[in-house]
Formats: C-alpha cells, sequence, structure tokens
DNA sequence: AGTAAATGCGACGAATTAGTCGTATTTTTG
DNA sequence: CAAAAATACGACTAATTCGTCGCATTTACT
C-alpha cells in the first residue's frame, strides 16, 4: 500500500498586494501553458516559474509544493464545471431525462476542449488526488448529482440511489476523459454524445419501469 | 503537443539459456511488488533489480528501458483478462445478456484483485501507453467486443457499431478501474456489478426495441 | 522621508534517476 | 579441456528534480 503523500497543498499564504496576486495569476497561467506544451512528466516548478517569468523563489512563497499548483488548476477546472451542469441539470422548464441529455452533451464538448491540459491533469493526478482537499472537491462535486438522482427515483432507497449515482457521475467523468483522449471531429463529439446518454437515459429510465 | 515517447517497447533480447529466461520471470515478479509495495511513483529499475537480487545492468540485458516492463506486464494482465472474458462471451449455450451479465461480473471481481498493482500500473501508463506495441495490443482486446456486438446488433451499420462497442468497452474498463481504486466488500462488489450490467443491458435492449 | 513589512530573486544543496560500460563469471560447444 | 559465447555484475556518469535560504527590492504606513 502505497500511502505517500504530503498535506500542505493549500495556499502558503494570502497575498496581500496587488503585484502578488497579480504573480499566483501568472503562475497558474504559465502551469497551464506547460501542462499543455510540455505534458505532466515534463511540469516542474523551474519551467512553471520560467514560463512565467518569475523566479523559483517567488513561486514557492505562495505554493508550498509542485502539487499544490495542479490541486489548483484542478479546482478550478471543476469548478468551472460544475457550475455549468449544476445550471442545466436544475433547470424546472425541462424534462429530467432532457435535462440530463443536454449535460452530456455540455459535459463531452467541454471535456474536448482543451483536451491537452486536462489529460496532462489527470496524469499527473497521482500527485495531488490523495490530499483531503481533493478529495472534499470530489465530494462537492457530487452534491448535484445527488440532488437529480434523488429527483428522478424517489422511491428508492439510500443506498440504491448511491450505488447509481456512482454508476452515473463515473461514466460521465471517466467515459468522457478517456473519448478525450484522441482528438475529435464535431460529428464524432456528438455521435459520442448521443449514445452516451441513449445508454444513461435507458439505464434510469429501466429503473423506473418497476 | 507533448509527443515524447521513445519506441524499443520490446525485449531487447531473447534470453537462451536457461538461467537468463528465469532472470526474466525474477525481474517481471519483482516488479509486481515494487508496484505493489511502492506505487507507479517510487518504481525504478534501480528498485525492481534490487529487489529481484539481481543487478541492474542484468536487467537493461533483457528491457531496453523502465517503459518496456511496465508494458511487459501491462500486456500480460490484458492477456489473462481478454482470454478469461472471451470464454464467457462466447459460451453459445447462454443467451447474450446473461453472457454481457456474467462477464461484468467477472471482471468487476478480476479488477479488485490486485487492485493496488492494477492501479499503480495505470498510474504508470503515461510511460508506455503511446508505444505502437501498446495500441497493437488495445486493439487486439477490443476483439472479442466487436464480435458480441455484431452478434446482438445485427441490423447496425459498421460505424453505429463501432461507437456501441467504444462506449460499452470504456464503461466496463474505465468504471472498473475506478470503483477498484477504493478497496470494496464482497457485498459492494457484487451490488455495483449488478449494476453495471443492469446499465449495459437496458442500454444494449433500448437499441434493439427499434 | 523613514521604517517595517511584504515581496521578489536565483544560486545552490541534497537527492534521485535512467542507463552504460568494462570486467568477471558461467555455460556451451567442439 | 579450451576457446567462444552468453550472462551477470555494479560502480559510475550525466541529467534532472524539488525546495530553501540569505539578500535585494518594492510597497505600505506614519
Amino acid at each position: 500500500m502505497p500511502k505517500r503523500q504530503a498535506p500542505e497543498i493549500s495556499l502558503r499564504k494570502q497575498p496581500k498586494q496587488a503585484r502578488s496576486a497579480d504573480l499566483v495569476t501568472v503562475i497558474l497561467d504559465a502551469a497551464v501553458q506547460v501542462l499543455e506544451a510540455e505534458g505532466a512528466q515534463r511540469f516542474t516548478t523551474a519551467r512553471v516559474a520560467d514560463r512565467a517569468g518569475v523566479s523559483v523563489g517567488s513561486l514557492y512563497q505562495y505554493f508550498p509544493n509542485k502539487a499544490a499548483i495542479l490541486f489548483r488548476l484542478q479546482l478550478e477546472e471543476w469548478q468551472q464545471t460544475t457550475d455549468m451542469l449544476r445550471a442545466i441539470l436544475k433547470d424546472p422548464s425541462i424534462p429530467p431525462m432532457s435535462r440530463l441529455r443536454n449535460l452530456v452533451h455540455a459535459f463531452i464538448r467541454s471535456e474536448c476542449e482543451e483536451a491537452a491540459v486536462r489529460g496532462a491533469l489527470s496524469d499527473a493526478a497521482p500527485l495531488y488526488r490523495d490530499a483531503p482537499e481533493t478529495q472534499a472537491a470530489r465530494a462537492r462535486g457530487q452534491e448535484i448529482y445527488r440532488v437529480f438522482i434523488a429527483e428522478i427515483l424517489p422511491g428508492f432507497g439510500e443506498e440504491r440511489r448511491e450505488t447509481v449515482q456512482e454508476i452515473v457521475t463515473a461514466s460521465l467523468s471517466e467515459l468522457g476523459r478517456r473519448f478525450s483522449e484522441q482528438s475529435r471531429t464535431d460529428r464524432e463529439i456528438r455521435d459520442y454524445s448521443d449514445a452516451l446518454a441513449d445508454m444513461l437515459v435507458a439505464y434510469l429510465e429501466s429503473l423506473n419501469s418497476f
């Protein structure tokens, strides 16, 4: 059981002046560029600092270690995606299964944009995924699905719903990630999204026909 | 676009004497142990050689680089799994959807055994996944599903079937991997397998009801 | 202006790693 | 048994990496 993983993934100190706040954003932008251009393997603090036009020392003023930068990027990614999906999933003017279809399409499209960065980020996941902050962020993201599943499967027990939720969310995130590993045409994206939506809808409807 | 990745993943030379054939298996055994005990991050040729009770030099006689060892392990993993699943999927005495259910259960159970090694192997995937040998092995593994999908969806065109196959195989491998990241009780394994099988069956049956 | 706090710097230390090469040992072969 | 081929060895090199520390510069505040 390899349980490495030091904590300390959060910001080391809060930027108090404008220049240092800028510094943090400049570093994060540079980090994205490094991930995109060099991949997870060659993602190093030195390269990030270099591309940001900043010294390593400055970088380490605000990020306690390399993993903290990656975690921060993943966190922002998750937050953006979750916000988008929440809006789709909560819209009461659309029937649930249509909302789900819309969500699938939006999610797959979003996964295919900036696929390079996302892919690299997931290659680097071992560096940050075991940190408690990461677990917490994951859990927060699950909330919107929990509510949705409860809405469409009202007769089911807590435990059963959790399993369904696990399957549905994992299908989305894992199949989305895998699909976006290769570059795809718009046509492929539509077809795949349709098929994935078909599968999820067929599953959920089959559960309700009893 | 990070396109690193040197080829040269195959064996450097064939062992001609018994002792060197032993050497290769000893090294592979040790590699598994290192992956399991230390994780992908700390998987180094030195550690493997050390645990195998062999010198690095000897290791490099037969493996051109670190990635070759990992590829070899992944290949054996895939071969074993594929053989098992092929037998289940081809049994003509059982109706197709029952075969699929059996397959899901067998696969998830198998993923949960030695989850540590499999997880580490997939963390290390960036080191070998872009090699042509890996692509080829992947493609070979897809074959059994291609045949199965063709059997149950005879009226569908080639392209459509490919999308379905992509969805089904990705669901299995990715959800299986993700599920096995945490350690699971027998009960959880059964419930999850049932749910996943439900989803796949619901999907495939929904396709056939037109 | 003058002081203290905040920020920025980058050379440097300590550690780790992949892979090689010349040599020693063992096995095969004639 | 002797020469040749195969195998084993492990010290070593070259490269890369993370993260720190003492000092310089800039900003905030009175």
